[in-house]
DNA sequence: CCTACCGATCGGTAGG
DNA sequence: CCTACCGATCGGTAGG
């Protein structure tokens, strides 16, 4: 049946725990049994439970920078932040507890690694932040937004997918992606109606 | 110097640490001494760890009850969710603590108590939901975004603002509430250009 | 990967 | 609110 476990088997299962019940909920223990061995059997894989949560961290990382890589360079900026968008529910999506790890488990990181982490954040932020200023530039988005606060709306809602969507219960991904373009495009004010959501001071 | 401390006083070090560190990740003895006394010391005050947690996570919880009855019965539904959304930026920003173990740390709560947050929490967002279904009925909102799936949207802006929001830099809360109400209510997209971003496909 | 173990820390209690 | 303590569990190591 069970034959020996490899050191990915290792990260995959504390990448799943640490997504469920945290880092510090997550017991080097708990761990071993979830893969069917002592706590103890671990250290034989792994270096230390800190390893293992900055392992996970940097997978998430990684996947979110791979799938900016890959949105490529379109024309305009729209369909550039069509690609962001739809890569990173696709990261999501595919890597839920890496991502949850990544998302929600950085302050359990030693100090060095977090500070890390933190930069590839920003550095990937800062994408969409540019998306969002080059399509200021070419009058497709509004003006009256800051793109930094834009980006970070936009971010608040892709990160927070994850807590909420299931496959087909009773969106599909590519329902998911386009509700979320027709709310980042036009919002929920129906065309025509604007000024009747419109904030009362600027 | 420092006098006797009330039930009061360990509720509110308990909310700060629970939101800085994770429920998992603070010890009694740590909250002891963050009030200048031994871990021991504190079950003078309270029953146990998880009954502090459960009491940080309902105050949070009433917090949003309480701004969302003061939101009020306005005319529109636009400014109806106007006031609905300033107000959960306020518990957001004026409850830090709560609302951050509200929302982070219901996970560590025992099975009984987490349901019954699980549910205010979805009371909660239904009158958002609804909201932005009766909005639909009048024509103030469009019809092709499920009010279900706008108020997740919605909501996963308010919730995400006390990761990066510091009053006055550079935004006050004033224009904080309006970019938000310009996000939820227009979108990114440029007024006329509103195509350039929509979905390929629904 | 297990056996056998380490010192440290955990939530919590009895008694004052 | 402290003293003195409990059994359980923690991350981790030595040696096989």
């Amino acid at each position: 049946m069970s034959v020996r476990n490899t050191r990915e088997d290792v990260v995959a299962a504390a990448s799943r725990l640490f997504a469920e019940r945290g880092y510090h909920g997550t017991s080097m223990r708990a761990l071993g049994r979830e893969l069917g061995l002592l706590g103890s059997s671990l250290y034989a894989h792994v270096g230390g439970k800190q390893e293992l949560l900055v392992e996970v961290v940097d997978r998430g990382a990684r996947f979110f920078e791979e799938a900016a890589e890959a949105a490529g360079r379109a024309d305009t900026a729209a369909s550039r932040l069509e690609a962001l968008i739809a890569g990173h529910i696709g990261v999501v999506l595919d890597h839920r507890s890496e991502v949850r790890t990544f998302l929600n488990e950085a302050a359990a990181l030693d100090t060095g690694v977090r500070r890390r982490i933190i930069g590839a954040r920003d550095r990937y932020e800062s994408r969409f932040r540019e998306v969002l200023a080059a399509g200021v530039a070419t009058g497709e988005f509004r003006s009256d937004l800051d793109p930094k606060v834009g980006a970070i709306f936009i971010l608040s809602i892709l990160n927070a997918v994850d807590r909420w969507f299931h496959e087909g219960r009773p969106l599909i991904r590519r329902q998911l992606i386009a509700s979320v373009m027709i709310f980042v495009g036009s919002g929920i004010g129906a065309p025509g109606r604007l000024a009747a959501i419109a904030p009362k001071a600027g």
